[in-house]
RNA sequence: GGCGACGUACCCAAGUGGCUAAGGGAGAAGUCUGCAAAACUUUCAUUCGGCGGUUCGAAUCCGCCCGUCGCCUCCA
């Protein structure tokens, strides 16, 4: 078996993974801004880090997922001046900041669930969590490396000699950047907010030892990672565009504190690009996941997703998920009547051909989430079942196979979700179709050829689809209805 | 301007020094079949953006050039 490496964008190195303490893998990744509804790049980048926490409770881990949720809106345009996101749509809609925030943070977790990814152990909220930001800032400001002016705090860059060490940057180099504005509160214009000063118009508001404010961006992340995972610990995830200034200051801050290393792996993922365009707000191409789950089953979506690296940057367009949902069905034509076997109570691999396929299939898994590589196994799996159908007779075979996809397919890859495995009114819906079936082979055998056409398109209307081969008629349901 | 990533068939996408360059989609031909669908078989890159170099040997390493994208400002 082999191990477990991956891509630190710390060292910029693939590297073993050897977790900072034994019992347990610890894991925060920066979580949403709960503004707004879902859109593709929250897709791809909690499938990523999905498939991540998946893979490594498989192998045995033991993961702690932590993922924040900021109702803290922070700002609109500019960095220090502008309004903040929760605070405009609360004018906007005249409702409870807090409301608003709720309201998008269920939004999130109904889009994630439908895609199939798991909730995080924790899910931090950054407003539940001002006691413990106001601590760290004055911890930071009795180490001196933190500073008040005019009712604000911020981080004193000069002070912290590792800045610049994970998206590769030199202050000197950045105070060249075009954009880099004077603020007049600031020693260094390089320097961060920690704590920032409320105007009276704002709404989101807290008492603090410098007034009333409200948190600067990336103190939260510091804050609530290291309070449910610990000074030090394994993984940090999240977007690429994080890396500069978010996850750099998250680094400075955490580190400036507490004097150990913050984290021993970052890991962050590539953007979503639609028809070959940046989505942005100014584009105006934000597709959210609400709405494509309209068109397309999320399983569809997750797949698309899981069939590139999650280093590599992924377009979605109509022609990729078509191709994503042909490629879909095709795995699930094969998987799916094989759920359906007993496995009288089998957990565990032991044919030498599937442990085989396992052994690949985590290879694949082992090498930085190679989740392509992976998919590409479970194809030649079922290429191999399809090539030689005897193969099926063996009943040990028969009780391993099912065991087989709903670790790789279903587990680690998270593509069978509860209502194609077995849950739900399946058994029902499986005593009714074997009936409707049954009855069809009758007006087939009398070559009633209006009746048994007429039953298969009144279901494959109402989005059944069946089925007639050499052993009789099957039915499965349409993946696109 | 600075930093970084990438460029593999019609589309998507693995592979990063050495057997015949994975896999998916689309296309083509055939088998099966009441029709349809699915499945199966065959086919689909002498070649990995271009040009040089290193090497017995490179898609994989080095240099230059061309092109695409991201970050440097809130953003997954």
């Amino acid at each position: 078996m082999s191990e477990l490496t991956v891509f630190n964008t710390l060292t910029r190195k693939l590297e073993k993974f050897e977790p900072v303490k034994p019992d347990r893998v610890r894991m925060y990744v920066c979580g949403p801004t709960v503004y707004g509804d879902s859109h593709l790049g929250h897709a791809k980048s909690y499938i990523s880090f999905d498939l991540v926490n998946r893979w490594l409770k498989v192998s045995g881990f033991n993961p702690l997922y932590v993922q924040n949720i900021t109702d803290v809106g922070h700002l609109v345009g500019d960095a220090e001046e502008g309004e903040d996101k929760i605070q405009k749509l609360s004018k906007e809609t005249a409702s409870e900041p807090m409301a608003i925030a709720e309201g998008f943070t269920r939004s999130y977790f109904e889009d994630m669930d439908r895609l199939n990814i798991l909730r995080p152990h924790i899910s931090p909220r950054a407003t539940g969590h001002i006691p413990e930001q106001i601590e760290m800032i004055q911890n930071l400001i009795a180490k001196g490396i933190a500073y008040e002016s005019n009712g604000s705090v911020y981080f004193d860059v000069k002070k912290f000699p590792g800045y610049g060490k994970l998206s590769g940057r030199k202050t000197d180099e950045l105070l060249e950047g075009v954009r880099v504005e004077i603020h007049e509160d600031k020693k260094n214009p390089l320097d961060f907010a920690l704590w920032k000063k409320a105007e009276p118009n704002h709404l989101m508001r807290w008492n603090s030892p410098w007034g009333v404010g409200f948190p600067g961006w990336h103190i939260e992340c510091s804050a609530m990672s290291m309070k449910y995972l610990g000074e030090s610990f394994d993984i940090h995830g999240g977007g690429l565009e994080n890396q500069f200034p978010h996850h750099e200051c998250e680094i400075a801050q955490s580190e400036a504190a507490t004097g150990k290393p913050f984290v021993k792996y970052w890991l962050h993922n590539n953007m979503v690009t639609v028809n070959g365009e940046k989505m942005g707000k100014s584009k105006g191409n934000f597709i959210l996941v609400k709405d494509l789950v309209k068109t397309y089953d999320p399983m569809v979506i997750r797949f698309l997703v899981l069939s590139s690296h999650y280093r590599s940057p992924i377009d979605f367009s109509a022609e990729g998920l078509t191709s994503a949902q042909n490629g879909y069905e095709r795995l699930m034509n094969v998987v799916g009547p094989i759920l359906k076997f007993e496995t009288a109570g089998r957990n565990e691999l032991t044919l030498p051909a599937i442990r085989n396929w396992f052994m690949e299939f985590s290879e694949a898994m082992n090498d930085d989430f190679n989740s392509p590589r992976a998919l590409a196994v479970l194809f030649n799996v079922v290429k191999a079942l399809n090539t030689n159908p005897e193969y099926l007779v063996d009943p040990a075979v028969r009780e391993e196979l099912p065991v087989f996809f709903k670790l790789t397919a279903g587990e680690v890859l998270g593509l069978l979700p509860e209502t194609r495995s077995g849950k739900s009114f399946e058994k029902e819906l499986e005593t009714a179709m074997n009936l409707i079936l049954e009855l069809r082979t009758g007006f087939r055998q009398e070559k009633n050829w209006a009746k048994s056409d007429l039953i298969r398109d009144r279901l494959t209307a109402g989005g059944l689809l069946i089925e007639d081969g050499k052993e009789g008629s099957r039915w499965k349901i349409k993946t696109n209805s």
